[in-house]
DNA sequence: TTATAAACAGACCGGTTGTCCTGTTTTGTC
DNA sequence: GACAAAACAGGACAACCGGTCTGTTTATAA
């Protein structure tokens, strides 16, 4: 009932955006009465958390960085993960961009506690990028590349990248900037 | 009055998102009663569009085109506006998040009117950048180098570090991209 | 079985939202 | 000064929002 809830809330946050996302609408989606719901989640806040803190976060982690620890390198993990998003936006026709930007634009200036709950992911996310560099550089790759700056260059240019995909419903911008970051 | 209406529309839709400004809030700020209003912009989605053509695409203009054109290369006019940015959000003291990325990640899936207006203004962006990549190349400069690819990450580079600024509330992932940038 | 709490149902409420409508005032034009 | 159009005032309204409330059912454990 729970994991109910939170699906079609991830969904419509996702679809819709957090304010245009009625708890009603919410409740017809998921099959679940007003009772239920309050109980999970007493307020819309509440919810909204747990579907940053237990759903975007894993999406970010199943879809960057489970596949760039897997891949023989840094740039080559990039590489396929631009890839991989790009393949799969032109398989179903429509971009509803990155679930963890779409909420921080809207909800990062609404309340402290989604700002750094959003921000944890940020830095996670960087981390993990920059970890992976200092893997390749111990193993002699990478000279001369910064970690963190690669990490925060790989993580801006994707948002941003799907941001424009999204407004303009194609997702060809993203291997457009794969291409130019490559070129480091 | 139109003016007034504008003025705050545009300053309630960046600091608070579209969905979670209520006109009762842009009037009562606007000094303006609900006649007037209805009188200039029948709907909300009338203001909305008008603050975006208006007013987001000048701001664009603004802070990114002109002093682009002005500057002696697009590598060099691109450093001046991460820069210039930067040094702005560090003297007010918040980040507010870029008005043109706030807007599409709330509106482009909310009405096709919206997304052609918001992508007319990425598409501007993008090709002025462009544009004046070619002219460095007609100089002799710049060999190598593909003038809407170089846009495309430019845009999309400073969308996600604005992205991430807001979120952390610190612009100084800004100029870690900026640095990232130039090494290409 | 029984006690205890968690899970769920469903109606209810005050407040707000965006929009509309009927007048009144101002502006521009001949 | 007459008149038409635009600009503005301000109330009214129906729909909807998020949250709360009181019961009822289901699971858990002694």
């Amino acid at each position: 009932m729970r994991r109910r809830v939170l699906d079609v809330a991830e969904e419509s946050f996702q679809a819709r955006g957090y304010h245009a996302s009625s708890l009603g609408d919410l409740m017809a989606a998921a099959g679940v009465t007003g009772g239920a719901l309050h109980h999970h989640f007493p307020t819309k806040k509440a919810l909204a958390l747990a579907v940053i803190t237990e759903r975007v976060a894993d999406a970010i982690q199943q879809t960057w960085i489970e596949p760039l620890q897997a891949a023989p390198s840094a740039r080559a993990g990039v590489r396929a993960v631009f890839e991989a998003v790009a393949v799969e936006l032109e398989q179903q026709g429509y971009v509803r961009g990155c679930p963890l930007n779409n909420l921080a634009h809207e909800l990062s200036l609404a309340g402290d506690e989604f700002r750094v709950a959003l921000v944890d992911i940020f830095a996670g996310w960087r981390q993990a990028i920059a970890d992976k560099v200092r893997d390749d550089q111990l193993n002699g790759g990478e000279v001369g590349t910064d970690p963190e700056r690669f990490a925060a260059l790989a993580v801006a240019t994707y948002s941003g990248a799907m941001s424009m995909a999204k407004t303009s419903q194609d997702a060809g911008v993203l291997r457009e900037c794969l291409n130019g970051l490559q070129k480091l």
